[in-house]
DNA sequence: ACTGTTATGGTCATGATCTT
DNA sequence: AAGATCATGACCATAACAGT
């Protein structure tokens, strides 16, 4: 290897291209003397003409062709990996963005996403994707997912977070309850009827283990699969739903439920956004979890 | 720290060769 | 034969290295 570099086997890449080592000179910003004593090289090392004179041009040999492919390969792996990074511009990206969150996140998180996308960014796409008990952080590591939002802490070495806000909860009931107004005594609380979300995605399980622990099993009447089944069983339902306060707010808004106060303290969590290293440099990855800061701010 | 040697990679000028 | 293109030699600048 000591008699090969990098600018050797580009000398040899743009001879191909181009059949002439006065033209790919011109494409590298070389001399054709340079040209010609880098050829030799090549020939010295590969031991191999390479590149033969005729009327065509510059017409590789068949070593120098069985050498093309690893030469583009070696060349396409230097030039992905380390040459500065190219500027994103999501005017013109066609690319997708996508996130881990949970239905209520992503519910919230999504209209204000796309607001701030359409009118300049019409080519870019997005990927909201459920939790998952496993395989978040290799998702975010391969890059086949860009990040991860939510109350999550399992994500080890490797990976970066920024806090985007902390939540509490609030309980949810439904708008023309018969016998809640407005506020809610524990004496309520604990014995009213309760439904359960449950299982929480990864991270929220605090909630439903808290609830458990804190009211009669006999007070829990429903489970749910996800937050927004809210939406459509509580209108009806003199049941009690204890959620995080954004997405309480914007179900409660949606049906005309009463956010109340909870009249017991349970701890509240921090949202968070989550990348893996390998992407914090990246433009395109950085563009996107400044949308996502922004479009939170925004509500 | 200084110095000489060597390797590398550049320019310029020019010769060699190929195509038309 | 002319023009285009490639190869090569002379020379220079620079950096790395070894020896003192």
């Amino acid at each position: 290897m000591r008699s090969l570099d990098l600018r050797l086997l580009a000398v040899f890449d743009a001879i191909l291209r181009e059949k002439s080592v006065t033209v790919a000179g011109e494409s590298l910003g070389l001399s054709q003397p340079v040209m010609s004593q880098s050829l030799s090289r090549l020939r010295d090392y590969f031991g191999d003409q390479l590149f033969v004179r005729t009327s065509e041009g510059m017409m590789p040999t068949p070593r120098a062709l069985s050498l093309a492919s690893s030469v583009g390969e070696v060349l396409g792996i230097v030039s992905q990996r380390f040459e500065p990074p190219q500027a994103f511009d999501p005017c013109t990206s066609s690319r997708t963005f996508s996130f881990f969150a949970t239905d209520f996140a992503a519910a919230i998180l999504v209209p204000s996403l796309m607001a701030r996308f359409r009118p300049h960014s019409p080519n870019l796409r997005v990927r909201a994707l459920p939790m998952r008990p496993k395989g978040m952080d290799e998702a975010l590591e391969s890059g086949e997912v860009d990040l991860a939002f939510g109350n999550l802490s399992e994500f080890g070495t490797g990976f970066y977070q920024t806090g985007i806000y902390h939540s509490d909860y609030v309980c949810l009931a439904r708008g023309d309850h018969p016998e809640i107004r407005r506020a809610l005594t524990v004496q309520q609380y604990l014995s009213a009827s309760h439904a359960l979300i449950s299982p929480l995605p990864p991270g929220y399980d605090g909630l439903e283990k808290f609830l458990r622990d804190m009211l009669d099993p006999a007070r829990i009447v429903l489970c749910l699969p996800n937050f927004f089944t809210v939406l459509t069983f509580l209108p009806q339902s003199d049941m009690l739903v204890t959620m995080p306060r954004r997405a309480g707010t914007t179900a409660a808004r949606i049906i005309g439920a009463q956010v109340l106060e909870l009249p017991v303290k349970i701890p509240g969590f921090d949202v968070k956004l989550f990348w893996h290293e390998r992407f914090h440099k990246d433009l395109a990855n950085q563009w996107f979890r400044n949308q996502v800061r922004e479009a939170f701010n925004d509500r």
